[in-house]
DNA sequence: TGTTGTGAAGAGGTTCACAGCG
DNA sequence: CGCTGTGAACCTCTTCACAACA
């Protein structure tokens, strides 16, 4: 299988969530057109996302919405369920283990994780938050196959470390720090401090 | 001034991030490769990324600390302290508002906004939640610089209109749908579940 | 006719390699 | 000698333009 480029992958995600709006509107076909105008995006783009992946559009129609559905559900990995588990029961990670839009999405939380004593114990969205320490006799259990990582940058690259031995391949690191793993893991990094950066420049530099 | 590109300006803000703990700890200057290492990137890209702004490093030797925190947190449009409002007082929001992170890079909190009126009045860390239909009013007194905007996708279009109306011209925008905005607007959108499926993904197609 | 699929051209960002300088 | 600054090569992603086809 070739690399999917990563700014594709998020595309792709954002036509999915079209899709499905025009899934419940009974929408039965949907032209590269109408999918960038809703996504921010060219026609050109879209067709060349898709393409990517073989020719699954009718010319002079567009493309069948459940059809595209299906296929777009295979190339993101949502074929199947994906349990992750939220390490740092923060405000962030709290919001996180709440956020509905996961579920939906087939994501599913299957514990939370704090080191602090006074967290540990407390129901959290249906979850007791746990001791961090018991992650790796945990792991076999629940077979987490992500790590939602929401602890303070000091702490970032220990439990990234500890992630990696509980066996999980996918990490999404909400930290402010880098985190180096072994080949074969994946992360994403969220750093809002950047975000809010990357405006400021901008702002700043505008007029 | 050129525009500075995209990616750059997030391994700025990385690279400040590095710098100031290098002042924490009296290093008196630091290389590209040390740079390079501490962000993960390369050296070449670090000086790229610096030259682009004039040459102010020391051949041999490498760029001293406290200069270049100065020139970055200028490139970065952190010279000056930066005024937010955050509309939508829901999990996510409500995170945001307390996070610490933010207030020490210069960005502050001035109001915190929702539609729901069980919501409106109640004190969130600080701030009494207001109206949304206030912020017309509001912001001529609190004069704020961006917008967060954490509403349910389906009223994100017609937040992001007041805010625009209200003279705000920076959105971040954590609702998963894409804003339109006029020109001379600036918008960075965050989807949770956008990360989650780059990695869903990823780990589909690695094996 | 309307819309896809795609080679070719273009733009933008990254890496290389080395001259230049402290 | 070591490390910066930078033109040139390279690579990746985007846009264009049009032939192919339902």
């Amino acid at each position: 299988m070739k690399r999917i480029a990563d700014p594709s992958v998020r595309r792709l995600s954002a036509y999915l969530r079209f899709l499905e709006d025009c899934q419940a509107r009974q929408v039965p076909t949907v032209s590269s057109d109408e999918l960038a105008r809703l996504a921010g995006t060219t026609s050109a783009q879209v067709r060349k996302d898709l393409s990517f992946f073989g020719s699954f559009g009718k010319r002079g129609l567009g493309y069948e919405v459940p059809d595209l559905i299906a296929r777009l559900r295979g190339i993101l990995g949502l074929g199947r369920p994906w349990h992750f588990v939220i390490v740092g029961a923060g405000k962030i990670g709290s919001a996180l283990a709440q956020y509905a839009a996961f579920r939906e999405r087939g994501f599913h939380v299957v514990a939370v994780y704090d080191t602090d004593a006074a967290k540990i114990g407390a129901a959290l969205d249906g979850h007791r938050v746990r001791d961090v320490a018991q992650l790796l006799e945990d792991a076999p259990l629940d077979h987490p196959d992500i790590a939602v990582i929401t602890v303070p940058a000091a702490s970032a690259q220990a439990t990234a470390d500890l992630v990696v031995r509980a066996g999980i391949r996918g990490i999404l690191n909400f930290a402010p720090a880098p985190l180096r793993v072994p080949h074969g893991v994946t992360v994403q990094t969220v750093n809002m401090a950047t975000e809010l950066e990357v405006l400021s420049s901008a702002l700043a530099h505008h007029d």
